[in-house]
Formats: C-alpha cells, sequence, structure tokens
DNA sequence: CAAAGAAATGAAAACGTTTTCTCGGCACTT
DNA sequence: AAGTGCCGAGAAAACGTTTTCATTTCTTTG
C-alpha cells in the first residue's frame, strides 16, 4: 500500500508482468484487454496507488488541461466571484486553472502571458487587462493560447462585458441631475477602463460641464498594502475646491472612500456622493448602502470560460471561428450613497 | 517573426544548423558555447518568438516549480488575503500557483488532492480544510507532493495557525461577561472549525450557561448561490426562544447575520450581538462596525507558503526536517457590533 | 476446413526537453 | 615533444506517458 518515491507505469508493467501498453490500456479504458489481465493490473495499481504523471500525459497527448486566469487583484471579490463563474465550467470539464495576480502591473501581466503558454495552458482568461500588449496578445491567440478577455475590449479577441459605456453614462448622468457640478472619477490605471473614462468626460461634456484634471485620479504604483481609493479619496477632497460627488471605478475602491469620509468626518451622502460599480454583495450592507452599478461577475466568469473552451475546441479541430462577444447588461442600483449636492 | 504553430527546440536547432545540446546550453547559460554560435541562436529563438516547453522540462528535470492552493471558497476575502500572501513568496522564485476551490465539499477536497498530485505540483497548501482525509494527506506528503496548511491542525503535517481556541474563548467570555446566556454559534461545517467550536462549548460550560443544540447552526449543503450565514441567521432568529448574540465562524458569514437582521428589522447590538472572525478590512467600515477577531490573512499566506518551499528543498535534498507549526497571535477587535442584550 | 476477422498483447516511436558522455582540437605546462 | 586540461560541440539516453503497428492466438463463417 504504502511505498516511497513515485511510482511509474512500468513499474507497475513489470509487477502485473504484462507490458506497459496493457497498463495504459486498462488506465485509459481503451482497446481491448483480457478481464483477468484487467483485473490483475487494477489490483496493483489499486495497491500501489499508482497514478499516472499528467505532465507526461500532457506531452503525448499535446494537450495540458490547463487554463490560465490572470487578474489584477484577486483581494477584489469581484474578481474571486468571477473566478467561481470560471471554475464552475472548467472544473467539471476536467481543466485545472492556474491563477496569476498582475498587481495592475503591466509587465506582470505580459510576462504572466508568455509564462502561461509555455507552460502550455491551452488558453488564457484575461480579465480586466490594460491593453498595452495587444501584439503579444494576438501572437499567443494565434499561435499557442486561445486568449478570451473578461471586462476588456480587445480587437480580434473574444470577449465579455457589461456596456461599460452606458452604464457610466448614466451614472454620471444621474448625479449631474441630481445637481453636481464637482464630480471626480477614481480609478486604478486609465489604460484599464477606457470606456468607463470616455462615459465619464462625454457626459460631462455633453451637460457644459468643465473636465477638471484634478478630479481624476489614478492610483498607478503597484504594490497596495492598502486600500488605493482611501488615498485617492483624501487627495481629492483635500483640494480646495473638492468635489461634491465622486464616481469610483468600482466598489473596492468605493471602500476606501468610505473610510477617507469616516477620518475626514464627512457624511455621505449629504457632504459627498459615492457610487460605485460591480455592486458587491457586501456593498448593500454598507451604511449608508452604496450606490453602484451592478455586473454579474459570476455569470460574466461562466460566459468567459466556456468562450475559451470552445475556442480551444475550434482550434484543435482547425475549425475556424468567427470572433464573438457577449454582453451583460448592467444595471444601476440606486441606493443611499448619493444625493443632491448640499449648496442646493 | 510570427510563424504560427508552435517552435519546438529541434527546428531552433536546424534552423541555426547545431544540435539541440547546443540550443538547450545557450537557452539555459550553462556550459561553454561559442559567442558566435550563441549570438546566433538567440537571434533565431527571437525571430522565431521560441520559448521552451515547461512540461518537457519538467518531465526531464523532475521539477514542475508549481503549488497548488487548495481554499474552501474563494468568494470570502479572507481566502483572497492568503493568497495574495501566497503569491507574493512563490511567484519571485518561479513557482505557478494552481487554484481550486472546495466548496466546502469534502469529496471535492480529497480529489483535488490527487489531481495535483497527478499534475506533479510540488507541494500544496490546504487552507481550511476539514480532516476526514488524513490518510491521504499523509500519504502525498511522504510520497509526492509537501503539503501545509493554514488554518488547519493536522498531526504529522506542517501548519500555519492563529491561536483560534484562546481567540473564541476571550469572545464567548466577552459577550457572557456583557450578560449573554443565549449565544449561537454559526459555521460551515464543524469539522472545519473544531477548536472554535470547541472553545465556545467548553466556554459556555465554564460559565455554567448549558448548550443549546439549536443555537448551533451548520451549514453543510455545498452549492452556495448565496451567503450561507443568510440563512443560518434567520433560522435562528426564528426560534421561539432566540438568541441574543450570535458568535459567527468568520466575517463572511456575519456579513449574511446583518442581511438578516436588517429583513427583520432587529437592531445589532440592541437586539442582537454579532461578532466575526478574520476582520476583514471591510468589517470596520460596516455600521454598526463589526465585532470579530483579528487575523493576519496575508502573513498567513506568507508564511504558509515558505514553510511550504523549504519543505520541498528539503525533500529535493533528503535532509530531513522535523514538523514545525507557526502561531500567529489574534487581536479582539470590539467594535460596534456588541453589547449588553436588551433583557439586562 | 480454410479464410477472415477479432481479441489480446508487446515493441517501438513519439512528445520536447535536459544532461551525460564522448571526442577532437587547441593552448598550456614541463 | 609529450602530457594535461579546457573549450566547443554533437550523439544519445532519459523523463513517463500514449499510440501505432505488428504479431499471435482464437473465434467465426461460408
Amino acid at each position: 500500500m504504502k511505498k516511497s518515491g513515485k511510482m511509474t507505469i512500468v513499474q507497475i508493467a513489470e509487477m502485473a508482468g504484462v507490458s506497459v501498453s496493457t497498463v495504459s490500456r486498462v488506465l485509459n479504458h481503451k482497446g481491448n484487454v483480457d478481464a483477468d489481465t484487467c483485473a490483475r493490473v487494477e489490483q496493483i495499481i489499486f495497491e500501489q496507488g499508482y497514478a499516472p504523471n499528467r505532465l507526461a500525459q500532457g506531452l503525448v497527448r499535446q494537450r495540458s488541461k490547463t487554463i490560465a486566469l490572470i487578474v489584477p487583484d484577486i483581494s477584489n471579490p469581484f474578481f474571486a466571484d468571477i473566478i467561481h463563474g470560471v471554475e464552475d465550467v472548467c472544473t467539471p470539464l476536467g481543466y485545472s486553472m492556474y491563477l496569476c495576480n498582475s498587481n495592475f502591473d503591466h509587465d506582470r501581466e505580459s510576462h504572466f502571458l508568455v509564462e502561461m503558454a509555455e507552460r502550455q495552458a491551452e488558453g488564457a482568461l484575461l480579465i480586466s487587462a490594460f491593453l498595452q500588449n495587444q501584439e503579444l496578445i494576438h501572437q499567443l491567440n494565434r499561435n499557442s493560447m486561445s486568449i478570451v478577455c473578461i471586462q476588456t475590449q480587445i480587437e480580434g479577441i473574444d470577449c465579455v462585458n457589461t456596456d461599460d459605456y452606458a452604464g457610466l453614462c448614466h451614472s454620471i448622468q444621474r448625479l449631474i441631475d441630481l445637481g453636481h457640478r464637482r464630480i471626480a472619477f477614481l480609478c486604478m490605471d486609465k489604460r484599464g477602463c477606457r470606456m468607463r473614462f470616455q462615459a465619464y468626460c462625454d457626459t460631462l461634456k455633453k451637460n457644459g460641464i468643465p473636465i477638471v484634471p484634478e478630479y481624476i485620479r489614478e492610483s498607478v504604483e503597484t504594490n497596495h498594502s492598502e486600500n488605493p481609493g482611501y488615498s485617492m479619496a483624501r487627495a481629492v477632497l483635500s483640494l480646495p475646491c473638492p468635489p461634491t460627488a465622486i464616481q469610483s471605478l468600482n466598489d473596492h475602491l468605493a471602500f476606501g472612500v468610505y473610510r477617507a469620509t469616516q477620518e475626514l468626518h464627512l457624511r455621505i451622502p449629504q457632504d459627498l456622493s459615492v457610487v460605485g460599480y460591480d455592486d458587491l454583495p457586501i456593498s448593500s450592507l454598507l451604511r449608508p448602502a452604496l450606490t453602484t452599478i451592478h455586473q454579474p461577475a459570476y455569470s460574466m466568469g461562466e460566459a468567459g470560460c466556456e468562450l475559451l473552451i470552445k475556442n480551444i475546441s475550434s482550434k484543435r479541430n482547425a475549425a475556424p471561428r468567427e470572433r464573438r462577444e457577449v454582453l451583460f447588461a448592467t444595471r444601476y442600483m440606486e441606493r443611499d450613497s448619493t444625493a443632491p449636492p448640499r449648496e442646493l
């Protein structure tokens, strides 16, 4: 039962007094093998606790049954929920997942991408990525590893998204309708949220509101011991003429904003309106409950993984497949963190 | 530059007019190779965008440079933070991580364990696991894959923990000192939190308070579309004689309790005291701020991964290594969700 | 009863690497 | 001039599988 060191198929073969081919056949239940022999081999496999080496298997089968997940920040529950969705579709299909955390670092993102290709991942799910490495992405997608993006749009690459532009237009417009004119925008890296940023600018412009550079904050350092929303909020709220509303890139950053307002003894929404994005389960529990834009994280993960796996199959069958994009609807969740600004 | 299909080392060798051994030498910068030859080979490698197949590499080197993470629930930010800590130590060392989500399902846990061994993971971090599969764990740890536990104690296996027993004793005692006698305990699966459950029972007993089975709730189904804390709280609060305080296994479950109290129009802490465990960053932002027991998730991840990697090295060098356990201190964070019960 | 097919097995090639040998050539040392 | 040692390079074995091909034996079938 308990042998030390690792068993290989040839040792099993020797013990059973058959060839490796036969052992392989019983292992994979394919090809014809005598019932007695089969039983004997299986017995020995069981006794020795033998399990095939999947690396070797993958090498000859030309199939690793592995996909890679590249997320910017595992600490953000939104990504965790996506991952959950991904896993629920890929695990039953026998795929394992590599997890890579880019920390919003563009170099790490590229680095992980090639590492995962080297490790023969059959596909990669690129979640909320920057768009710097388009060339690399296309090259990999063409040659080695199918790629699908979630919450990111790249030309020629399958993706699943929500309508960020519309969602954010709606949110900003709503703030303006409430009477806000000094609206800040907090994000991690503008390259990672082009559409939302564009929506912010366009909606302001459409309403004849000037865009104030000081109201637009990015957090570009990549080592976050604490929520970057906090420091950005502190910065923007200490301006001589601070904003009356903050649109945060996502709920996670908005949590940092909440903390900043507590320290500064500002009340939400009387002194400051705050809007998030994602609608994390926890966001409705905050007091005041966070106004935000709902995205179906879990379903996005599922959809992305399904797309990816279909792409992997078609690539193996050399079946051409046209690009596709799945788009989920957003829902504006107006709760208690938004109100008319004080001045009115 | 852009060729389709995958390059192999022999194709590179052919193009460069050298043997594979030479290409391998320049790839790994080991052994002597002529400067000119080297340059030529490197040029071709670059042009073709060639990258070595790590599966094949792993096969001959007998080293996958991979570890596995087995967590019960990726949606719980506590685990996400642990993962973050793990990653920050293993990535710089060239290790990649497999992520497995057991969904609190004991069978899935075991299944992942053997799958990861088959995939030649050099080690596994078993996080907040049940203790059903001890035999399997020991067998794997002996033969194929080093194992380290986080937030779990298994005899003979390295682990990193906080002093759960003391932490929870303190918390329950504090509730009792406030005047509570009807204290509920909510958890996922008692097997996954023996120490905490034991502490709960012992502290009640020590204070002469009877243990009421109805106050002890487990959530054993494994498919959670929503926070199990919610339904357990609803159940326990609808008892004829409901508890005046709830000790939740962790903060994540406590969030569900919060939601239940909102629906039932119960006020925390006036009508119900709630205590969590973990001290997630978000917990201090809730209103009322959640009383909880602090655990250093990130550091626990780091420590676990360091332990694991040291074990892997000693195993490779056949250097014996005595078992070790690293223990972090907990801190009781008394905030606004606890108060004397109403009846007093 | 001969021919044909099927069943059961083994040998060997293949997957893409690394690594150990081996070997010739050249530069030193005496 | 002979021995020593290093440098640069290739051949081939090894890693642990799967799979194709070949071979033998057995069972059909007309």
